[in-house]
RNA sequence: CGGGCUAUAGCGCAGUUUGGUAGCGCGUUCGUCUGGGGGACGAGAGGUCGCAGGUUCGAAUCCUGCUAGCCCGACCA
């Protein structure tokens, strides 16, 4: 992309509304525009990391086995009055009723349509285990809408939905989410801790949230520092291995790690001292087991081996995918601006031109530009009549990990400079070789 | 939902106390110079002062009502 080309309204000025750093980064990176209280557009930028993370988590639920689908944003109220929540949600729920009179909500949460899904379709033991899922907006009118998109009235959720014919299998789901869910957030480059959770309105025994650790988070957490050292790496993964999806879930869940709604004292105090930390957390996302909560008050059965109706037993579980943009940025920032991991980068590479309008700076951009498209390296390139300072400063508030300047005096002697966002580290090297090491730096993310 | 506050140019703000032809910085347009960390100078464009009513010769400014948004708290992915 170039950017004399791209929509990229950067500001220089912290809008008053933004208090947080990731919403003010945000804003001023041109990423998003607020529409009205809690609810946001979308603009180029955001909306590529926005697609970016959509990817990674999709790619993740279908390595675990999982069915991507799509439900609706509109439900009808009827399934709700089945379930009891209706009444029971409160005025998170945006109602709304339509020409004919009949009550509509903008779905907070989908247990009740995949439920209904699921009981019209599925009949036997045999067409178990399932698990369904999709990513799609959802809305919760917050009584108070703030930090941006981080607790936005309007979300984009990753909500998926296990059914299975007993408890051990539907725990199993559980352990198996987890696991998923680790290695989704490592991709995206960050350290998101599994802690025991209360389960709130969803209902149920076994929960777990993720917490990306943050001074801005919501929460407060108490955790074993030993947490922090966990990686899943690229261990090879069988997800329809009961026993090694229950081993990584010990794994994680055997150090000590709670939020402030279900810290105790006393299990915390046998933590080792040194290791006994607590700061705030924000939470990305939380899965859970529920039994049959769901399947009894809808009527969802299934036939057993033994040929007799059984309720099926269930677990559901998020990803707050558009509040995991603010998270990323809360979590990976500097003065200058964001610095995107590799992994969700919105462009990999970004091309520096020194004088634009100069024969051989002009050249040696378009020559990197193509080259970087050709290997799928996903550059921008700002290629606007802007000086030197204005274009670093925006390569650094819109965190491109990777930028590569192109000048006349490098040029003289057959070089460029390769620079991390990240560490602000600089190299001189020919533009060959600053391709190859952008071809191998994201080689293996 | 309780408490506090704001609304003036695309963005950040002053002007409101004491009514009298709407200002500053950034951005933007044009020109010249400049050219490795948001550059300089010059010349422009851009605002029914959130909306509706009222007081007044005259309202951004005073009064009434509404709307939108922000902050603290309680609540939440």
């Amino acid at each position: 992309m170039r950017m004399s080309r791209y929509f990229l309204p950067i500001l220089k000025e912290t809008p008053a509304e933004a208090q947080i750093v990731s919403h003010r980064l945000m804003l001023r990176a041109g990423m998003i525009k607020q529409a009205s209280a809690g609810i946001y557009s979308w603009l180029p930028l955001g909306f590529k990391v926005l697609r970016r993370l959509e990817d990674i988590v999709h790619e993740e639920q279908i390595r675990a086995g999982h069915n991507p689908m799509l439900m609706p944003t509109l439900q009808s109220a009827d399934l709700w009055r089945e379930s009891g929540r209706y009444e029971d949600y409160g005025e998170e729920m945006l109602r709304i009723t339509d020409r004919h009179g009949r009550d509509m909500l903008y779905g907070p949460t989908n247990e009740e349509l995949i439920t209904d899904i699921f009981r019209g379709h599925v009949q036997s033991y045999k067409d178990l285990p399932l698990t369904l899922y999709h990513i799609q907006w959802k809305f919760r009118d917050e009584r108070r809408p703030r930090f941006g998109v981080m607790r936005g009235r309007e979300f984009f959720m990753k909500d998926g939905y296990n059914f299975d014919v007993s408890k051990e299998a539907a725990l199993h789901a559980y352990n198996r989410h987890m696991v998923s869910y680790l290695r989704t957030y490592e991709r995206m480059g960050l350290k998101a801790i599994p802690m025991r959770a209360d389960s709130g309105p969803i209902g149920g025994d076994d929960t777990h949230e993720f917490l990306v650790l943050a001074d801005t988070g919501e929460s407060e957490v108490f955790y074993d520092s030993a947490i922090l050292d966990l990686k899943l790496g690229d261990r090879d993964v069988d997800y329809d291995n009961w026993d090694q999806c229950s081993a990584i879930k010990d794994e994680w869940t055997t150090p000590y790690a709670r939020t402030d709604e279900t810290h105790n004292e006393a299990r915390f105090a046998e933590v080792p001292e040194a290791h006994r930390k607590s700061s705030r957390g924000i939470e990305v996302g939380q899965i859970f087991y529920f039994g049959t909560k769901y399947s009894d008050a809808m009527n969802a059965k299934v036939v057993n081996e033994e040929g007799a109706h059984v309720p099926v037993h269930m677990g559901s579980h998020g990803i707050g995918v558009s509040r995991l943009v603010g998270a990323i940025i809360e979590a990976s920032h500097d003065d200058n601006g964001i610095i995107w991991p590799e992994s969700v980068a919105p462009f990999k590479v970004g091309i520096v031109n020194l004088k634009q309008g100069s024969e051989e700076a002009d050249g040696a951009c378009e020559a990197l530009y193509k080259e970087l498209n050709a290997k799928g390296l996903e550059p921008i390139y700002d290629d606007r009549n802007e000086r030197a300072g204005a274009k670093f400063a925006t390569m650094d508030l819109i965190g491109i990990p990777w930028r590569i300047t192109v000048g006349p005096r490098g040029l003289k002697n057959g070089v460029v400079e390769l620079t991390s966002r990240k560490t602000g580290e600089s190299v001189e090297v020919t533009p060959e070789e600053a391709v190859a090491r952008c071809e191998a730096i994201y080689a293996d993310v």
